[in-house]
DNA sequence: GACGACGTACCGACTAGTTGGTATGTGTTG
DNA sequence: CAACACATACCAACTAGTCGGTACGTCGTC
């Protein structure tokens, strides 16, 4: 069900699997056996393949920076001649990723980092790398919207960047506590709202 | 050490110690027995005062709730005489309790809701009152400040105190991912120039 | 003397990780 | 090309330890 298609080995399956499963249940409640089912595996091949649980974790960090890096890069956002069109466009697409049950839209890294931060750096660094290059993919659309402009605001572009990552994050949060996608939405609409604010531009709500 | 001072009862030692272990390990990684050393009591104790262990998790949303409701309740920022200041003072508030270790600023349902929101609906369900009974105590301010305005925008008082909620949350994911309180901080700075600019009001950085 | 608040001792199920082995290549050398 | 050496991928059964939960005893108080 979770795995894909083709005549994969058993650490893609592993890793594919991975993605849905701790989404799902978060990192500490999912046990290997667990996952070697869902891989249909079994554990002799998880631990060919994996020294530990947590070197999984790692690598289920950066099988998932691969994988949405790729679909990120080759979203059709990039398309728009204006860099600020391009990073609201960017918004946009991030709202329309929001359909079907919360595990399907919610972040792999954003569950773990919570559950491991403080007791296996290795996955938070790996985390970390996830959320912060994606971010760093943003900065240089920002910036050149902000020097289009002239600006020279008080906050840099590598923050706003990290800021919308924070308000997905944090809208993923809030969709799991109320179990749907709504909160979230309206979320990432006060997001761009701010953005075309603070880009000069108007929003289409009326104030 | 996590243990509050004066006579108190198991129960409330288990739940203090719980708000501090779970938003150190996560909830899943915590173990009863931990939960006891921590408290300083017996593993009969603890199933003398909670059924199961997730039902402290739920008493744990529900405690939480209460003494960061009271901290609220209590906190300056409400004296203060135009809604809109009121709104801006308390997001300066949330901004101020940014100090110390990444444990103890972040959010204890927060990190409950995202390892339970599928496993533990009673949890989740605790979670989520919790977080949209703080962001309630938002809404008269806002509506107020709206109303001074005259406003009628797309969005809603309520999705506006929710979106603060998310901010913060994602915020406190940041840190975790990132060993510290300052990304926070500046995401935390991005929504209060939000706030200011869709009510009017100029904020301090230069565009 | 009964009842609530704990402590002690323990159990069964589960969990990460191990072990020893098989099947299938992949070079390499006579 | 055949035979050998060696590596990789994987499997099934097992182990040592952990975890949530239980059974039951004890102490203090009304």
């Amino acid at each position: 069900m979770a795995t894909s298609a083709a005549k994969p080995d058993a650490r893609s399956k592993l890793l594919d699997a991975a993605l849905t499963v701790i989404r799902t249940k978060g990192y500490a409640s999912t046990t290997v056996d667990e996952l070697c089912a869902a891989a249909g595996v079994t554990k002799g091949a998880f631990f060919h393949h994996f020294k530990t649980k947590d070197e999984l974790g790692v690598a289920a960090a950066d099988y998932w920076s691969e994988t949405t890096g790729a679909m990120f890069a080759a979203a059709p956002y990039h398309q728009l001649a204006d860099p600020l069109d391009r990073f609201l466009a960017y918004i946009d697409f991030r709202k329309g990723l929001l359909q079907g049950g919360v595990p399907e839209f919610t972040c792999l890294v954003g569950t773990m980092v919570q559950e491991t931060y403080e007791t296996a750096p290795a996955i938070r660094d790996a985390c970390d790398r996830s959320i912060s290059r994606h971010a760093a993919t943003l900065i240089a659309d920002i910036e050149a919207a902000m020097a289009e402009r002239g600006m020279t605001p008080a906050w840099t572009a590598q923050s706003l960047a990290l800021h919308t990552q924070a308000v997905l994050q944090g809208a993923f949060i809030l969709a799991k506590a109320k179990g749907g996608a709504g909160v979230a939405a309206d979320s990432v609409d006060h997001l761009k709202r701010y953005i075309e604010l603070l880009f000069g531009r108007t929003p289409k709500s009326i104030t």
